[in-house]
DNA sequence: CTGAAAGCGCTTACAG
DNA sequence: CTGAAAGCGCTTACAG
C-alpha cells in the first residue's frame, strides 16, 4: 500500500448547538465570543461551559461574510531569500497573533501572483496588506489606495502624491556613522560602496550617508568606487574581483547591505587578498549570520524583527481605528566586530 | 497631521452582478468559474465578459462556506529563523499557487499558537496542514488525524501507529557519502559529529550514516567525539571551544548541518585553529549562504526549495484525491567544496 | 446545458 | 441584557 487515504470529516459543531446546550440564542454566543455586548455573568458561564463541552470553533469563513472582515492580514514579498526575511516573519507573526489575526503570504510581485485572473492576495481575502518593497508597482498600489484598502509598506516609501503609511531603518544616519568609524578610526581613504537594487530606497538613503561621510571629512567622490551589489552575495563577489581585474584602488567596502558583504568577503578571500588588513569591509543590517562571517562582520544593526512587529501593529491599528503612524523610523546601531580593522 | 485616514470601501461586486449583466443565472456564472459542469461556449464567453467588465473577484469567504472548502494551505513552524526556511517557503508557495491555493502560515507551537483558546491554524482555517518537524505534539496530530484532517509531515515521521504522509531528505546516505569522502580521500580518522536538536530524526539519520562510515572504515566510535550542536551557529560554536579547551583532539568536524557548521569555522577560527589545515569542517544542506563561508563549505546538496514543492504538492493531492505517498523521500549530493580540504 | 431555491455558519440591526 | 430574523455571497442538489 503505497499511499494513504484520508477518512471523512466529522461533522461540524456551530454556533446553534452551544447555543441550543446553554439554553440561550446564538445572537447571545455570538456576543460572548466577540465582546461585542454585555452579558449577564450566568449566562456567560453557561455559554463557556457549553463551548468547552462541545469543543466549539468559530468557522472563520461565516465569521467573515458576515461580518465582512477576515481577520486576516496579507503579506506580499518579492521572490526573495534571505536571511534578512526570517526575523522580519518573526515581527509579524507575533503582532499578528496578539491581535487575532491569521497571516496569509504570497511571494513573488506582478503576473506571478495572479490566480485565474485576479491577485492572489487582496482585498478579497484580507483585511489589509504589508507590502515589502519591490513586491507591487505602483499602479497596483494606486488602485488599492483609491479601494480605501488598508496597507502598510515596507522600506518603501507610497508613490507620489498618495499617502499610505510606511516602515523604514534609519538608514541614512547608520551609514554615516559605520562610515564615520571606517575614516575617523581606520583611516580609510578609498571606500567603495556597492548599490541595492535599482530605485531601493534603503540604498537611496544608505548612500546618502556615504556621501555625507566622505564630504564631512572632504574626501572625494570616487564614481569608480560605486558599483552595484544588488544586495546579494553573488554581486558582491562579482563586483569586488571586476574591480581587483581593473586595477582599481580601495582600502575599504562598504557593502550596502550584509549578504553582499558575505559576497565581497569571499570575493577578497579568492582573490588572495587579506580581510581587514588590506580591506576593511562592512555591511548593513546585522543578518543572524554576520556574526559568524570571517572576520566577523562589522555592520549597522537594523532592527528587523522589531521592523516586521511594527509594521504589522501599524496596519491593525488601520484596519481598527482607520489611521496609522505616516512614518515609523526604526533607529539603528552601529555594531562593531572584526572586518573593519578593530580587534 | 501624523495620522492617514482610510477611506470607505467601495461596494463589493457579486455574483449575481456578473449574472444579471450577462444575462444568466448565478448558478451558472458558479459553473463557468469553477469549471464544475459544461457551459456553451457562447454563454462562456458573456459571462467572461460580464466578469472583466465589472472587475469580479469571487470572495473567498462565501465560496469556503458554501462548499466547505477554505483553499487554503496551513503551514505550521517552529520559531526557527535560519537560512533553510526562505527557499522552503518558496517552494511551498509555488505548488500553493499553482494549485490555486492560499498558504496561512503561524510560527511557533504549543500553547503560543492557541488564539482565544484555539489554534491559530487548523481544520476551521485551512483545507490541509503542513507540519514542520518540532512544531505540533503527538497528541495534537493524533487527534487532528483522528479528525481526518488532511496533513503533511516535513522531516518527522507520524506517531506510533498513525499513517501521516512525509516527506524527508535521504539523510544516511547523503551523511555516509560525506563521511566516506573525509576519510577516503583526505586520511581522516578523528571526526567529530554534532546532534541537531534532541529528537530530530535528519539528525539521528545522519549520526547513523556517520556510524556506518566510521565502522565500514573500521574506525572506532569515540564518544567523546559526540556533541550536541542543535542545528544552530552558536551550538557549533561552543562546542568546538569546549572540546578545543579539553585538549580532546580531532581532525574533522561533521557539524550535523550548515548552521552549525558556520559556528564551528568560527569556533574554530577564534581559537586559532587552521580550517581545513588542521581541522575539516563538514555540513549538511547546503543552505544558500553556505559556499560564501571561510572556506567554502563542502557540504551534502539538500533540494529545500523541492522539499517545500512536493510536500505542497502531495498534500494538495491529499485533500482533493484523498490519497498521497506514505513517504516521499528527496535525493542528496555531496557538494564539494575548499572546507574539507579538496583545493 | 441551465435555473430556482435552499443552505453553508455566522453577525447585527431591530425590537423589547 | 436578550431573542427572532434577515442577510452576508457563494455552491449545489434537484428538476427540467
Amino acid at each position: 500500500m503505497p499511499n494513504l487515504t484520508k477518512s471523512e470529516t466529522a461533522a461540524r459543531v456551530t454556533i446553534a448547538d452551544v447555543a441550543k446546550l446553554a439554553g440561550v440564542s446564538t445572537a447571545t454566543v455570538s456576543r460572548y465570543l466577540n465582546q461585542t455586548a454585555p452579558v449577564t455573568e450566568e449566562t456567560a458561564k453557561q455559554v463557556q461551559a457549553a463551548i468547552i463541552e462541545l469543543g466549539y470553533v468559530p468557522f472563520q469563513a461565516a465569521r467573515t461574510l458576515a461580518s465582512r472582515r477576515t481577520n486576516t492580514l496579507g503579506l506580499l514579498l518579492p521572490d526573495i531569500s534571505s536571511d534578512f526575511f526570517p526575523p522580519m516573519l518573526r515581527g509579524i507573526e507575533s503582532a499578528s497573533r496578539e491581535h487575532g489575526f491569521g497571516l496569509l503570504i504570497s511571494t513573488q510581485s506582478g503576473i506571478g501572483a495572479r490566480v485565474g485572473g485576479y491577485h492572489a492576495l487582496g482585498e478579497h481575502n484580507s483585511d489589509g496588506m504589508l507590502i515589502f518593497t519591490g513586491s507591487l508597482d505602483q499602479d497596483e498600489l494606486t488602485r488599492l489606495h483609491g479601494l480605501g484598502f488598508p496597507m502598510v509598506l515596507l522600506y518603501q516609501s507610497p508613490p507620489q502624491g498618495i499617502e499610505i503609511p510606511s516602515i523604514a531603518f534609519e538608514n541614512k544616519a547608520g551609514a554615516r556613522g559605520l562610515m564615520d568609524h571606517l575614516i575617523e578610526v581606520h583611516h580609510c581613504r578609498r571606500i567603495a560602496f556597492l548599490r541595492g537594487p535599482e530605485k531601493n530606497e534603503d540604498s537611496q538613503w544608505r548612500e546618502q550617508g556615504y556621501r555625507e561621510s566622505l564630504e564631512a571629512h572632504e574626501l572625494p567622490i570616487d564614481p569608480r568606487l560605486l558599483g552595484r551589489g544588488g544586495f546579494s552575495e553573488r554581486g558582491g563577489y562579482q563586483m569586488v574581483q571586476q574591480w581587483l581585474n581593473e586595477g582599481i584602488e580601495f582600502d575599504a567596502v562598504f557593502a550596502g547591505d550584509d549578504r553582499t558583504a558575505s559576497g565581497v568577503l569571499a570575493g577578497l578571500h579568492d582573490a588572495g587578498v587579506q580581510s581587514p588588513a588590506e580591506v576593511a569591509v562592512v555591511g548593513f543590517d546585522d543578518i543572524p549570520t554576520a556574526r559568524y562571517f570571517t572576520p566577523p562582520l562589522t555592520t549597522v544593526h537594523a532592527p528587523i524583527e522589531r521592523g516586521g512587529y511594527e509594521a504589522a501593529q501599524q496596519l491593525v491599528k488601520l484596519i481598527r481605528e482607520g489611521v496609522a503612524e505616516r512614518l515609523v523610523l526604526l533607529p539603528t546601531e552601529l555594531v562593531i566586530r572584526q572586518s573593519c580593522g578593530c580587534p
